[in-house]
Parts: structure tokens; C-alpha cells; sequence
RNA sequence: GGAGAGGUGGCCGAGUGGUCGAAGGCGCCUGACUCGAAAUCAGGUGUGGGGCAACUCACCGUGGGUUCGAAUCCCACCCUCUCCGCCA
């Protein structure tokens, strides 16, 4: 959520931002004529409060049996009356006003490159080469299932489309990835490690700007409960509504993930890549904001670890205003090299959030000299989509008689297991 | 699921119809004392909104209601704790 004060101030500096997204520019005006009208009924409630309580310290001390008690009385009755209707204008002017704005994106960092799509994401660096190969590499799908560890079949029959069944060494290599991945950042960035709840109520996903705009893709459940896209929501949420005492926090959840994937009908329908279900290790900085761009690449650096670590070839772009979140200011994505699909695949998103999502969450620090509450930013990546890791280990890592070899630095987390076979 | 207790400022905790944005304590800030620190003493210290400002308004779990007036009374809901039942 922006500012509304800060909009009304300079209205021209945000149209200027939101225009280079499109269309997100005219809500923009409905929000600040709200404002507007917003002011002038606080101006005449507090008025009319005012007239109230200085009537109400003159009824304390008189006669209650006099005749200018009773005269108070029916003033007040008759002040109460305007200020209830004042109040109800009020709150309806102000839960429209606050709508508009929970549905108006982010404004992009001046730094985020022009664009309509992801041809327009700009590389910023690469790591590693491409691995070569002396015969055609296969898809994870085919190595898997030629394996007897991926079964999407039966997947398909207890669940539907886009479920998998892992099996045998492929879920422990699941597993093994993700503990290595926790281990990575508790031990060498400073992350504390979190096992939130998967199901979180609404108010939790508007206070990291899944709602109001996205209601229909995540899965609902009754009691009003929706089970977690990501942990960036639990896990931001858990200092909702709070001044936090130290900053930067740093947190680090493995958790399970479920998206319904509305409108991507067509894409990615065989294999790993695009589930309903997922798990992910989550990476989640609150930091102060004069911190928050030097979190973001210190952030991305700790995904980039893991990949380096398994010797995983990739490339980090940074997304174009067309290809950028909605909540988000920046974005860096970790594109890893797949040779089976021949081609570079998002493995993480590493974003910086500014104060978007502590506005809406209320989530602040006291900076040492002010010691007034203030804002803090917010920032989380994936440490990294542990599914799609599985799909890169065993795309770079297969051989020509149809094992895969297991990256060196993960051999401790499957007893020493050197290739699936 | 049943019975009971409770939700007040950064934290603990008092407050049962008006003089309560709220006693007291802890914490924190400033000053005195000290070579310095601790201890002690004095003063200060909630959050958010509106107004150029003086200033003003709201907020005691949430939402309604009663009343001229509600932290305080009534209703609904949410959450926490204790006991019982059930259960991985």
C-alpha cells in the first residue's frame, strides 16, 4: 500500500511511477478525491466532537435537576445524532478510499529497466557454464519416470493435474535439498529458521498484498482460512502489528506451497515446473530503510549461494516494469540453466518491497535517534523453490546411461550417496 | 466439544458510569552526583488522524447497543489461559 498522505502531496511523482506499469494510473485519481472528501468529514466530526465534550465537562459539575441540564441534554442528543451520521459517511468514504488503495501496485524503483515482458528482463551477471554433454539430455520428467521415482499418474488420480508423487531417493533428494538449504542460511547468513503455519487467514494475505487483487488464485478453505502460496506470508506476518525492537530480522522457513495457477492453463503442463503444490525455502529480511537496497543484493547473494554451492549453472535478471509484482519495487530472479528443456528457468524471485507491505501489515522499528515508530522495509526470495532445484539436479547432473550424479556438496544429506540410479 | 477465567500503553499491572489517555512499577530518555560506572535523586516518556498554527479528535481485543456521558453496563464475535472430554 502507498502513502496517501505522500500521494496527495506530490500526485504528479506517483502518476509518473504507476504509468510505467499502464493502466494502474487511474485508480490513482479516484483514491485522491476520496482524500479529499476523507479530510472535510474529519474536520466536521471533530468539530462536532469538540462541541460535545466541551458541553459534556459543563453537565459534569451542574444540577442534574436544573433547566439548563436538561437544555444540555437535548443538545447533546441532537449533536450525537449529526455526528453519528458524520461518522457513518466517514467510515464508508474511508473503506473506499482504503480499498482503492490496497488494489494500487507498488511504484517501481527508478532503477527498474523499461519493458511489456520477460524478453525485456535485463541480465545482470551469470555463474557458471552450461554443462556439456556427449548425448541429448533429457527432460526431468523422463529422467524421473525412467527412473520409477516421479509418478504423476497416480498423482493425477488421487489429486488431479499438476500433482506428483515422489518416490525412493527422488523424495529424499527433496528432502536432503531442503535441509541443506535451511543449514546454508542458519549457519553462514544469519537467517533464523521458522516453521510457520501453511493455512493463514485474510488478513494476513492483504498484510503482504496477496489481497485483495489476487483472491482467485490461491486455494480457500472454510473458516475463511487459505492455504499459503508462499511463506512470504506467514512468516512477514508474524511481526504484523508490531514495533520491532532491533532490526535488521532475518528469517528462514521450508515450507510447502500452494498456488491454483489461474490463467497459466497452457504453460508448463508435463513435469515439476509448475505444480499446485511446491515446497520452497524462503528467505525474509525487516530491515531499515536506509538498508533495504544492500539487503536486496546481500539477499539475492544467499540464493545464489546454494546454486554455486551445488554448482548449478545461472543467471540473475533483473525484471522489467511489465514483468515486475505488483507489491514489489525491485526484483531479481535466478534463472538456472536446464539442459534438458534448453533453456534457463526462474528458480528464485528476490525482491525488495520498500515500506509496501509494512504499510499494510503496520509492521515497524524506532530508529535509534528518533526513537518515533517508523516504517521498515521488507524484502524475501526463495533460498530457493527446492522442487525446481530437484528439476536442475537432475537435468545437469544425468548421464548417458540414464543415472544422475549428485552435486559433491550434497552427498552429506543422502549418507554419502554419489548417483541415483 | 463442555465448564470457568481473562484480553488495558514497549512490558507488567490498577481501574465497575462523568474530574481517566488512563494510578503504580519495569524499561527507555534527559539532568544532578561520580575520574567513570553502578546505586540514588529530579524531570520526561503511548499510538494514529486532522489543522499553516494555536490546537484538536480518535484509540483500553473486534463490531454493535444502552446513556446527555462507557475502559467501566448489555449483545455478538475473535483470541488466550485453566479443568474435563476427544485426538496425531
Amino acid at each position: 500500500m502507498l502513502d496517501i498522505r505522500q500521494i496527495a502531496q506530490d500526485p504528479e511523482r506517483f502518476r509518473a511511477a504507476l504509468a510505467r506499469r499502464g493502466p494502474a494510473v487511474e485508480a490513482l485519481d479516484a483514491v485522491i478525491a476520496l482524500d479529499v472528501e476523507r479530510r472535510q468529514l474529519i474536520v466536521r466530526a471533530d468539530t462536532l466532537r469538540h462541541e460535545k465534550s466541551e458541553a459534556e465537562k459543563a453537565m459534569r459539575t451542574a444540577d442534574k435537576s436544573s433547566e439548563a441540564f436538561a437544555g444540555f441534554r437535548d443538545r447533546m442528543r441532537q449533536i450525537g445524532e449529526e455526528i453519528r451520521g458524520v461518522a457513518d459517511r466517514q467510515r464508508d468514504v474511508d473503506a473506499a478510499m482504503n480499498d482503492g488503495l490496497m488494489r494500487i501496485p507498488n511504484i517501481p524503483d527508478d532503477a527498474v529497466p523499461d519493458g511489456r515482458s520477460s524478453d525485456d528482463n535485463v541480465v545482470l551477471r551469470t555463474w557458471g557454464e552450461k554443462p556439456v554433454f556427449d548425448f541429448e539430455p533429457k527432460e526431468h520428467w523422463a529422467i524421473g519416470e525412467a527412473l520409477g521415482l516421479l509418478d504423476f499418474e497416480r498423482a493425477a488420480k488421487i489429486t488431479g493435474a499438476r500433482f506428483t508423487v515422489y518416490k525412493g531417493l527422488l523424495a529424499r533428494l527433496e528432502r536432503a535439498l531442503a535441509s541443506f538449504m535451511l543449514d546454508l542460511h542458519t549457519q553462514q547468513h544469519g537467517y533464523t529458521e521458522v516453521l510457520p503455519p501453511f493455512l493463514v487467514n485474510h488478513d494476513s494475505m492483504r498484510g503482504t498484498g496477496q489481497f485483495p487483487k489476487f483472491e482467485e488464485d490461491a486455494f480457500h478453505v472454510d473458516d475463511g482460512l487459505v492455504l499459503v502460496p508462499t511463506a512470504e506470508v506467514p512468516v512477514t506476518n508474524l511481526h504484523r502489528d508490531e514495533i520491532l525492537e532491533e532490526v535488521p530480522v532475518r528469517y528462514t522457513a521450508f515450507t510447502p506451497c500452494f498456488r491454483r495457477e489461474a490463467g497459466g492453463y497452457g504453460r508448463d503442463t508435463r513435469g515439476l515446473i509448475r505444480q499446485h503444490q511446491f515446497q520452497k525455502v524462503e528467505l525474509v529480511q525487516f530491515v531499515a530503510p536506509e538498508d533495504s537496497d544492500a539487503a536486496h543484493e546481500a539477499l539475492t547473494g544467499h540464493a545464489e549461494a546454494v546454486l554455486q554451492a551445488l554448482g548449478l549453472h545461472y543467471r540473475v535478471v533483473d525484471l522489467c516494469v511489465g514483468d515486475l509484482g505488483a507489491n514489489a519495487a525491485r526484483t531479481f530472479d535466478l534463472e538456472v540453466w536446464l539442459p534438458g528443456q534448453n533453456t534457463y528457468r526462474e528458480i528464485s524471485s528476490c525482491s525488495n518491497f520498500r515500506d509496501f507491505q509494512a504499510r499494510r501489515a503496520r509492521i515497524r522499528h524506532r530508529p535509534a535517534d528518533t526513537r518515533k515508530p517508523q516504517l521498515v522495509h521488507t524484502l524475501n526470495g526463495s533460498g530457493l523453490a527446492v522442487g525446481r532445484t530437484v528439476v536442475a539436479v537432475l537435468e545437469n547432473g544425468q548421464q548417458a546411461d540414464g543415472t544422475v550424479l549428485i552435486p559433491p556438496a550434497l552427498r552429506p544429506y543422502l549418507g554419502g550417496l554419489e548417483r541415483i540410479a
